[in-house]
DNA sequence: GCTACCTATGCAACCAGTTGCACTGCACCT
DNA sequence: AGGTGCAGTGCAACTGGTTGCATAGGTAGC
């Protein structure tokens, strides 16, 4: 399992509470990792207890008390450990695909259809990744250490993005000629 | 949810025991949506209750007796149903990409290693798909119906596997270059 | 004044996927 | 004779992720 090493890996970065984190999650890692606030919250509580991060409570006025979390030494020992481990490769699963080899079993249109939509929302995200690289890196060829490998997995998030559309794009071909 | 789906496509293209499936997972719908043996028994049973499938057992000498599984017309129902409904688009989940992104708070050479491992699995995929592509679909414009479906859902395999090592290699040599 | 959304944390129940194990019997290799 | 691997089904326990709900005060718009 890895939602605690990435929950690591963002609070090594910048320490911050759950909320935060669920927040940064929405917008970067979790582009890679997807969490909740819920999930976000147990984990935390969890690592809390385990010693590797600890929390300062922090009262705001207007808003809630907040708990700012930020990793321990031994959060740092099992963060490097983890990175020293070899993680299996992620699997690909996708709906899509199931229902794009079951096609003709129902309504071949209504697939065309969804696969559509499926293009749409993945060019959407793959708009927002290329905007975050427009701003964030708009010089690659300079990027060294951190600023490098974050780069590197947005470019992981671009690619795939890519590729998904570039798919989508020559089924919807596809299906339409065989259609006629 | 879709593995019954996954199942239940697979069972109409052809009616098979619990064994079979996951063999056939193993080899060509589970490059899309992997299941284990423990998983595809237990569905099945549930949608035996359902009255989505029904079995036949079919005793066999020198081996243990089996249960054929065929789709009942509920199953079909609930297939077309499933169908024509809209699939939530998948997430990206790779635990190389939180790797690389804290690289830096452990060893990078390591990290490089591990990508590099990757790069050769999904390398080793990219090829089987290849394979299995030449192999079932060696001329693919005159493709049409199932069979061409399932050529593209093939080549989303390939066209993922492709975009991932494209990437690893991005990565390997940036590292490299970062390194010198 | 009402609705809606944001900050902030959390419980409880549920669902899906993983892991480890158990049993049988044949075939093949050493 | 013993180990490995294949065919075949299954239970039990666990882990991780999802969903629905609760609470509470502040701000912004209609």
């Amino acid at each position: 399992m890895a939602l605690e090493h990435a929950i690591l890996v963002s609070l090594t970065e910048r320490a911050g509470s759950g909320y935060e984190l669920a927040r940064r999650f929405d917008r970067s890692i979790g582009y890679f990792w997807p969490a909740t606030h819920q999930q976000i919250y147990r984990v935390l509580r969890r690592m809390d207890e385990a010693g590797w991060v600890k929390h300062t409570e922090i009262g705001q006025d207007g808003r809630p008390d907040k708990k700012v979390y930020r990793v321990a030494a031994a959060g740092r020992a099992e963060l490097s450990r983890w990175l020293a481990e070899p993680e299996d490769p992620a699997v690909l699963r996708d709906g899509l695909g199931v229902k794009l080899r079951g096609a003709s079993l129902g309504s071949v249109e209504l697939v065309l259809k969804e696969i559509e939509r499926h293009r749409a929302e993945h060019a959407t995200r793959l708009e927002v990744y290329r905007g975050i690289q427009k701003r964030d890196f708009p010089k690659p060829s300079g990027l060294r250490g951190r600023e490098l490998h974050q780069y590197l997995v947005l470019r992981g998030g671009v690619r795939a993005e890519e590729s998904f559309v570039a798919w989508c794009d020559e089924v919807i071909d596809a299906l339409r000629k065989d259609n006629k």
